[in-house]
DNA sequence: GATGAATGAGCTTTCATTCAT
DNA sequence: AATGAATGAAAGCTCATTCAT
């Protein structure tokens, strides 16, 4: 049977998906408690048991979608393959959360990436997207370390693959791609790969 | 002499450029009517003169900075010279803009990009962003045309060149960056070349 | 005991007629939402707790008045008198509640049938005075039936009876009349019967 | 020619032509300053050269319809007819003015008998309906003093005619009225008659 | 833990009126 | 007389958070 401990964790991570849904949809300021609340069929005042502010939930958010993330970058870390497949198999996995849960990746990008102010006190610099970016930095060392990728700096690497598939989600998010995301990943994986490969 | 229509042109520009760097630095939720009126030393009452709403404030704002750059860009796409040099000037002029002018870079990444409710009615699709986005487009299909890069997906392209360069402008901005936009600007020129050349 | 919901609506009671009085003597224009909490000493946004808006506040306390107005004039038709007493006996009641209750007849007269714009949506026609101007109308149809009151277009004496009330009320409560309402209840009565008699 | 005299009250009465127009179909306070003077190609400021306040336009216009009612009224009061006949004739003119200058009547109905707040200083009493209360009393009096009408309080003969009228030129602008205004007048001028002759 | 009424500061927006030109 | 920018108080409404039950 579940402990107590269980059970608030439970409840905790049933609104933190309810809220996730609810901020990424409509974004953080215009996604009240209230809203969260009814959405789950519970009182105000009980949300303030669980996290003690609006902002504290939002941070909690971060982090969960961070490990989830990281998590399903690691699987892809620790298979044996090219780095050009790798390369490949991270876009996959990006645009397959971008479908079937979008909600994460717009969490990501418009209430994590957007409202950094709510962000500032606990998630400074990469904090609570640490397991996520870490998974990152593992896949480019690796490429480099066996020969695949060229040595340059972390930070040119990582902002053109992450820039990239961000801004491909989110021109898709606005209906302004004329094709379905999946159709782009040839033509993503190649650019990258070439522009990070020796 | 000035004209009225003059004076009241300058007036609205002053209102758009101080609430250009309200939202841009403290977000457009929490940048308040009164906030930007005392900037301004004018009554709230009287911003309402020139702006009917905050959203349509934001609105013209967007379009100021995408005639801005879109005007920048265009003497790049008017030079004489090679697609690789107009790359690299690109990324300079993108750069050199987020840092002179930082606030123009910050609204488009954390305004425009960040609330696109706001933006909905009379922004759709890239119609507030026009200027910008054409002038790359010219970039690209004249370097297709000439030879010089690949022949492939515009939005491809696109989302590559605009999502790193936004990607690394944010993490600048969040103090990730180990050193100054300008020492990335080889790698960068590099590694998008690499990625759209043939 | 009270139950969670009865006490609701008590509340709800509570603000109706507080807000009746103020809207009825001050106008709905010159009442704000802030002097209805005041007199309740309630705060601002609790109030929104219980109406979702001033307009919808407005339209609540004219069908609670409509109802209150019905069930008197239901008791006068349910009662075995002439039609002549009856004619009477509304007045009578009408003059009463104006008063002693002269914030419903006042809130009818001076909010509910001067700001239609209020009234536009929720109340087209005569939705929420529906109860009270059924009354009439089986007042004036029974006697109509039992040969009393000649047949005419019902908006006609509908017209006399309620324009004429309302006026004798309006006069009253400018200072003009040189009399109690009362001592003019045999003269209107007379008036009233004389004209819609067969 | 116009002297500068004439000059300033053709433009008095062109804005309170207009203001009446707005008022009557908007309500006074959902009518605005600029809204009149945008109906009137003129600017705001210059308003308040031709009327100190909002107040004190809707006071000299309530007494300009005064006097043209009056007027109207004055005409049948003096023309050789019976009392039945003049009855008819008021109703009639009401009735006419409330079809072609519905304004006019609205204003009184909506305006002026509504937000009594407003002409509470200067229109005391009937001060600025004077004219048109003095010939409905003209009619009144000569009726009973030739014995047509039953010797009653004027305000009782009052309340009824223009209670009745008002009520039902206000059941009409509600389109609660099956029928046109004009197909009332013979039910109304015998309702009428009925009641006030001996 | 659970409820939802209560608070109150704060937001966007409006508008009668004034005043410099 | 004419303009319309400027003022500033006030309105309706929202919402994160608290607290009595």
């Amino acid at each position: 049977m579940l402990t107590k401990e269980d059970k608030k964790q439970l409840r905790k991570e049933q609104i933190m998906q309810s809220a996730l849904e609810l901020f990424a949809s409509n974004g953080f300021y215009n996604t009240t408690i209230p809203d969260i609340a009814k959405q789950l069929k519970m009182s105000v005042g009980n949300m303030y048991n669980y996290f003690k502010s609006k902002d504290i939930l939002a941070k909690e958010i971060i982090s969960f979608i961070s490990k989830y993330l990281g998590m399903e970058l690691k699987k892809i870390n620790e298979s044996d393959t090219t780095t050009q497949e790798k390369t490949r198999k991270i876009i996959e996995v990006y645009f397959t959360i971008a479908k079937i849960k979008p909600e994460m990746i717009d969490y990501f990008l418009r209430v994590y990436l957007s409202n950094r102010e709510v962000f500032k006190d606990g998630c400074e610099g990469m904090i609570c997207v640490n397991e996520f970016v870490t998974e990152i930095m593992i896949y480019f060392e690796e490429g480099v370390a066996c020969g695949d990728l060229r040595d340059q700096d972390f930070f040119s690497a990582f902002g053109l693959f992450m820039g990239y598939l961000g801004g491909m989600v989110f021109l898709k998010g606005e209906d302004i791609l004329p094709r379905e995301l999946d159709e782009y990943i040839d033509d993503i994986t190649n650019n990258i790969y070439k522009a990070l490969s020796v």
